[in-house]
DNA sequence: TCCTAAAAGGACTGTGATGGTCCCTTTATA
DNA sequence: TATAAAGGGACCATCACAGTCCTTTTAGGA
C-alpha cells in the first residue's frame, strides 16, 4: 500500500531537475525529459498540472519553457506530490465528513486521521531547496 | 495517493469484529461477512490470508470457522494491514537496496524511507484490542 | 504577415491491478 | 455417508495507470 504511482515519481524528478537549474533560466519540456529519463509527451501533462497549481510558470511558443513560480525553498515536497496525485488520504473515510457511513462507529477512523496528518506534515517539512544537491 | 484498497478496509472491518466476539468462539465467515458488510466470497479469501499469515486460525468442517491465533492486545494494526496489501513502500526506491537504479544520487529516498517508517511505527502501536469498543 | 517554436488540451489506447464470482476439493463432524 | 465448512484455482468485468497522438493556442522572429 501507499505507493507513490510512476506519475508522482517522474513529478519529483522533473521539478527537482527544475529547481536545480539557475532560477531564471527557462527549460524546455524536451530538456528536462531527456534529463530525468521520462516520455516527454507524459512529464507535459504532468508539467500542466504542476502549472495549475502555481508550483510552475509556463511560456509559450519560440523561446518557452518552464520556470518555477516560486524560490526552492518555497516549494514543498507535499505540494509537488499533491498537485499530480491528489490529495493525501490513507482511507476514504479520512476524506470528508460524512463520506464514510461507518463514520461514527469506525474505530479506525482516528488512526487514519493521524496517519494522514504525519506523513503531511513529514513532506511539506521538506522543500524543493532540500531535494538539490546544490 | 496512499489509499488503502477496498480489500485492505474489509481486512479490518472483519478481523475487528473477530476481535469483538468472545474468544472462544469460533465465528462463520458467512456470520462475519454480514455483520461487516462484505461479500463472503471476497472476504473469505482476505480470511485464508489471514490464516497463512499467523492472525486467525481457520477450522474447517462442520463447526468450524475462524478465531483469532493470539489475543487482540498481541496483534497490530500493522500486521493485519500488511498481510493484505503486502508491504508499505511509499516509493518503490524505499523497496530493496539497490532495486533502483537512481539509488545512489537519489535525494528523494531518505525522504520516503522515513515517511515508511514513521507510518509503519504507527500503524504498529495500535492493537486490535485498540480498535473493538468493549 | 507568415513561419516556426513551444506549451495546452482533448481523445484515444494498451496493460495490469482491483474487486469480485464460481466451482470444485479438502477436511471435519454428526 | 451426508453435510458443513474452509481452501484454492480459474475466471471475469471494470477502472486506474501510463502512455501516445493530434489539434489548438500562444508567442517570436524573419
Amino acid at each position: 500500500m501507499m505507493e507513490l504511482t510512476r506519475k508522482g515519481d517522474y513529478a519529483i524528478r522533473g521539478i527537482v531537475y527544475l529547481a536545480g537549474q539557475p532560477l531564471d533560466r527557462v527549460s524546455l519540456l524536451s530538456d528536462i525529459a531527456a534529463a530525468v529519463d521520462v516520455p516527454q509527451t507524459f512529464l507535459a501533462k504532468i508539467f500542466q498540472q504542476f502549472s495549475k497549481s502555481g508550483i510552475v510558470k509556463s511560456y509559450r511558443g519560440t523561446g518557452g519553457g518552464f520556470i518555477l513560480a516560486r524560490p526552492p525553498e518555497q516549494i514543498t515536497l507535499l505540494e509537488v506530490v499533491e498537485a499530480v496525485e491528489g490529495p493525501i488520504t490513507p482511507n476514504r473515510c479520512v476524506m470528508a465528513p460524512g463520506e464514510c457511513e461507518r463514520d461514527s462507529f469506525c474505530t479506525v477512523h482516528p488512526v487514519w486521521d493521524r496517519v494522514k496528518r504525519q506523513v503531511r506534515t513529514m513532506l511539506a517539512e521538506i522543500s524543493l531547496k532540500d531535494l538539490t544537491c546544490g
